[in-house]
DNA sequence: CAGATTAGGCAAGTGGCTTGAGCATATAGG
DNA sequence: CCTATATGCTCAAGCCACTTGCCTAATCTG
C-alpha cells in the first residue's frame, strides 16, 4: 500500500460516501419530504428503536443538549416526532416518531436502496457484498454521526 | 442485494468516511497545523495543482464566491495561501499555496497513509487494492467536496 | 466605443450551533 | 426524613460560517 494507493483509496471513499449522502437526500426528497436535512437522518436512526431523551440523542449526534432539543423543536413543529411524558424519569421526555416520522424513515430505507441498486449492477453480487463486509470490518462501530 | 445490504453498505461507507476524515484531520493537527478544519483540506486539494481564482474555489466547493474569498482570507491570514495578481486577467487574483500550505498538504497526505495503513493491515494488499477499485468504480469523478 | 458579462469585494442578514444561567425532578448521605 | 448534590431540560444571548443583495473594476461583444 504506497501513498497513491492511500490518497486513491481516499479520494474514492469520500466521492461515494458523498454520492450515497446525495443519493439519499434526493430520494428523500423525491417521495415528499423536502423539509428535511440529512443530519435529521441520523435522528431518526436513533429515534426508530424505540425513542430517546434529549441527552441521549444530544450524545448520539455529538452535540450539545440545547442543539438537540431545538432538532427535536424543529421535528416537533413539522410533526415527524413528537414529545411525551418518560414512564420512568419524570425530569426526562421521551422522544418518539410520529407515523409521519415512521413514513419518512421507510422512504429513506426506499432512497437507500436505490442509490446501491446501481453500484450492485455495476460491481456484480458478489464484490458488492465484499465492499459492504471490507467497509464494515474497517469502520468503527460507533454510533453514525454527519462527517463534519 | 436486499434493502439490508443496502443497509449496511450504507452505515460501513458512512462510518468509513467519518473514520477517514476523523483521522486525517487528527493527523494533521497532531503534525502542529491546528488552525484549520476539514473543509481546508478541499480547499487545498483544488490550489495544488497550480493555483485557483476565488471563482472557481467556489465552483470547485459549491458555496458562493463571497465565502470562498472569506475562507482565502482566513487562509492568507494564517499564512497557508496567498493572492497574486492574475497572468491573463487583470480582474481576477490567482490563489496560491505558499511553502507553509505545501508543507501542510505534505502533512496530510501522511496522515491519509497513517489513517489507511491499520485498514490495509487489517484486509490484506489484495481486498484493500479491491475495496479501491471498487469505490472508485462507483463514485462519480466530480470535485471532491465535504459531505454536507 | 457602448452595452453586457464576469471577477471580486463590502455590508447586512440567517441558521445551526455554542456557552451560560436557571428550574424541576431524582438520588445519596447524615 | 431532609438537606445536598447530580441529572434532564429549557430560556437567553452570542458566535461563526454561510447566504443574499448591491457595488466597482476589468474584460468581452457587436
Amino acid at each position: 500500500m504506497h501513498d497513491d494507493d492511500a490518497q486513491s483509496l481516499t479520494v474514492g471513499l469520500l466521492a461515494a460516501s458523498r454520492a450515497l449522502v446525495d443519493g439519499i437526500s434526493a430520494g428523500v426528497r423525491a417521495r415528499g419530504f423536502d423539509d428535511l436535512r440529512p443530519a435529521h437522518g441520523f435522528t431518526f436512526a436513533r429515534l426508530a428503536p424505540g425513542g430517546a431523551t434529549i441527552t441521549q440523542l444530544a450524545e448520539h449526534l455529538d452535540v450539545t443538549r440545547q442543539a438537540a432539543a431545538q432538532l427535536v423543536d424543529e421535528l416537533t413543529a413539522k410533526g415527524y416526532v413528537e414529545r411525551r411524558p418518560h414512564p420512568d424519569d419524570g425530569r426526562a421526555r421521551l422522544i418518539m416518531l410520529t407515523e409521519k416520522g415512521w413514513a419518512c424513515t421507510r422512504a429513506a430505507d426506499a432512497a437507500m436502496a436505490d442509490t446501491v441498486r446501481p453500484w450492485a449492477a455495476a460491481l456484480g453480487e458478489r464484490r458488492m457484498l465484499a465492499l459492504r463486509d471490507d467497509l464494515i470490518r474497517i469502520a468503527p462501530h460507533g454510533p453514525l454521526r454527519p462527517t463534519w
